[in-house]
DNA sequence: TGCATTAATTAACCTAGGTGAATGCACAGG
DNA sequence: CCTGTGCATTCACCTAGGTTAATTAATGCA
């Protein structure tokens, strides 16, 4: 899957490229830096739906496909540069393709993460995470892991001090 | 999404389609009946992935795209009709353009999962399912249910009853 | 450089939901 | 018609992780 590199355009950390009830959904091809996609529940807590690191593709294809207003926020994490991808109002044969490919690979990591979210303790989600995303625990401040692994930062944190023990 | 629903063929309750492990994996159009799509965890735990009611498709989108070995088990909860779409070896224009459809509607439900996973209550969870499969809350046992959601039938039961009581 | 804000850690306490076990039901097979 | 097996329910008990709050460590930003 490639993109023209020469037509990224950079954006600062902080920056919003998509509200919740947006329609004319881009996605973003992020070719430095790092995104991340998330929502507010109706309790007003944020949940971080995925990250997206160099590589990786977000937006909300669902909403973007059938033309409706998306539930997901995306923002800028670190200064990156990204490509975005307009809303297709024809669809090429070519575009089919390569969209499938991507909808099918985003299918398999959202299928991993239910079955991660409905067997795993708090603990198996951050080593499922560790793996996921190798290269981000680093990068990311641990309160937005805790939100992508659907536990609180104390959670988390108590975790990682256990672990620290262990290895001791 | 037409299927030539006459080439529809019978499966009894119980039929196992698909193994962990399987490749040249097909996928299945619910033509009548219930399949359902589960795995099997490391500490032996079943956890049901999706159900199959009529018209749903079901299958593991993913590993038969790429061609490897699926961790996903399909069978029939019912006696069903279904139709097999055998793996294909080339994607044609058209395939592509039904197959991204499908992978996109698949990607909504997931990424509804997703969210329900992180941010909601047993109870809540209860509701999401009614709200995806209304048809299916007396067709299908509750232990079944529980597993859908992420919780025990001992939870279940017990939500089910306090709200029982509480529309006394 | 200092001040203000946000992140991480730790601890005490609480609760939703898991676990295990007992009981009653339903229906499948002999 | 009996009997076994599996499902649903209920109860007592337990524990992972949530909540609240205080403390310290980072990270802006003026």
């Amino acid at each position: 899957m490639l993109f023209d590199r020469s037509s990224s355009k950079p954006v600062n950390k902080g920056t919003i490229l998509q509200r919740e009830g947006d329609t004319h959904l881009k996605s973003y091809v992020v070719v430095k830096g790092l995104l991340r996609s998330y929502i507010i529940d109706a309790k007003g807590k944020e949940h971080i739906y995925m990250f997206g690191p160099e590589d990786w593709i977000v937006g909300d294809l669902q909403a973007a496909f059938i033309q409706g207003p998306t539930k997901l926020f995306v923002d800028a994490l670190e200064d990156s540069e990204i490509i975005e991808l307009e809303p297709a109002k024809e669809i090429t044969d070519e575009m089919a393709r390569t969209g499938l490919e991507k909808a099918i690979r985003r299918v398999g990591t959202l299928q991993n993460r239910v079955l991660m979210l409905m067997s795993a303790t708090a603990w198996e989600r951050y080593q499922f995470f560790l793996e996921e995303y190798p290269d981000l625990y680093n990068r990311v401040p641990q309160k937005m892991i805790a939100s992508y692994l659907g536990i609180t930062p104390q959670a988390l944190s108590r975790i990682r001090s256990e672990w620290a023990k262990s290895i001791t």
